[in-house]
DNA sequence: AATCGTACCAACCGCTATGTC
DNA sequence: GGACATAGCGGTTGGTACGAT
């Protein structure tokens, strides 16, 4: 019997000095947070403990529902062709696995942080080419970000103009498609599929429509991250 | 059979962004 | 406008399962 298992069963759990419990959650606390959020909807996660009779934070409610509970999570093993998404979104976005999970329905952020830990950090981490071309886009990135604070203090903090989201964007359309690279890193990581379609591949770079939109600054901003050297100096000698 | 290494995954932590008063 | 609360995100940790030796 696992330790799980024996504080399901004789009801143990870490109690905090604050009066939470920590640690695997029981079959109990999962119904009584089931049957919360299917009363009161995803809101409010502080007030779980004192409404549904559970001893957790908020914070570990909500994660539990997110990321185990949710009645739309695909279970199950990560397909080729989600495997495919996650590379191409990776190699566009970084680690931000939210935005990744958000074209890949039923996923969680967790679910593919962990998946591409465990089976695309060690090879990443194995090729040199790649490192370097990580370490010269955070540098980028960095460069970036602290340009555009100078920018943004000079500026007291107003959004950019509109003649600057043009010349990004008409950057970026010279970017894209990033198939540049893309068929060596997915032959790298063995990646079994690709997309078949345009509109398909569009519609996972540009996800709308599911209510948790990328805006197109957001969308501006990460395709500036992965700008090829020339087309950053170019960008950055550009006058505005 | 015992031990070890590794893959997998749930959960926590710290930080930041956003909302509310 | 500031303080506080809440939500969300990414990094990390720790436990379990399982295969190799």
């Amino acid at each position: 019997m696992s330790w799980a298992m024996m504080g399901e069963q004789f009801g143990w759990g870490v109690i905090k000095e604050e009066g939470w419990r920590k640690g695997p959650w029981t079959a109990e606390e999962d119904r009584l947070l089931i049957e919360y959020v299917r009363l009161h909807g995803e809101v409010r996660w502080n007030s779980v403990a004192r409404l549904a009779g559970l001893k957790r934070n908020g914070k570990s409610c909500r994660l539990r529902w997110v990321n185990y509970l949710r009645p739309d999570l695909k279970r199950g093993q990560i397909t080729p062709h989600e495997e495919s998404i996650i590379l191409e979104l990776h190699a566009r976005w970084g680690n931000r696995w939210s935005t990744i999970a958000r074209s890949l329905p039923g996923r969680t952020d967790n679910e593919i942080k962990n998946y591409w830990r465990t089976h695309f950090k060690k090879k990443a981490k194995l090729s040199p080419e790649n490192s370097d071309q990580a370490k010269a886009r955070t540098l980028k990135r960095q460069h970036f970000q602290q340009q555009l604070l100078q920018q943004k203090q000079q500026q007291q903090y107003l959004q950019l103009n509109e003649s600057d989201m043009k010349r990004m964007m008409s950057l970026l359309e010279e970017t894209e498609p990033k198939a540049q690279y893309m068929p060596q890193l997915r032959q790298e990581m063995g990646a079994a599929t690709s997309c078949p379609n345009m509109a398909e591949e569009q519609s996972l770079f540009y996800p709308m429509g599911n209510g948790n939109e990328t805006s197109n600054e957001d969308v501006v901003w990460d395709g500036l991250w992965n700008l090829d050297d020339y087309q950053w100096k170019l960008w950055c000698s550009k006058p505005s």
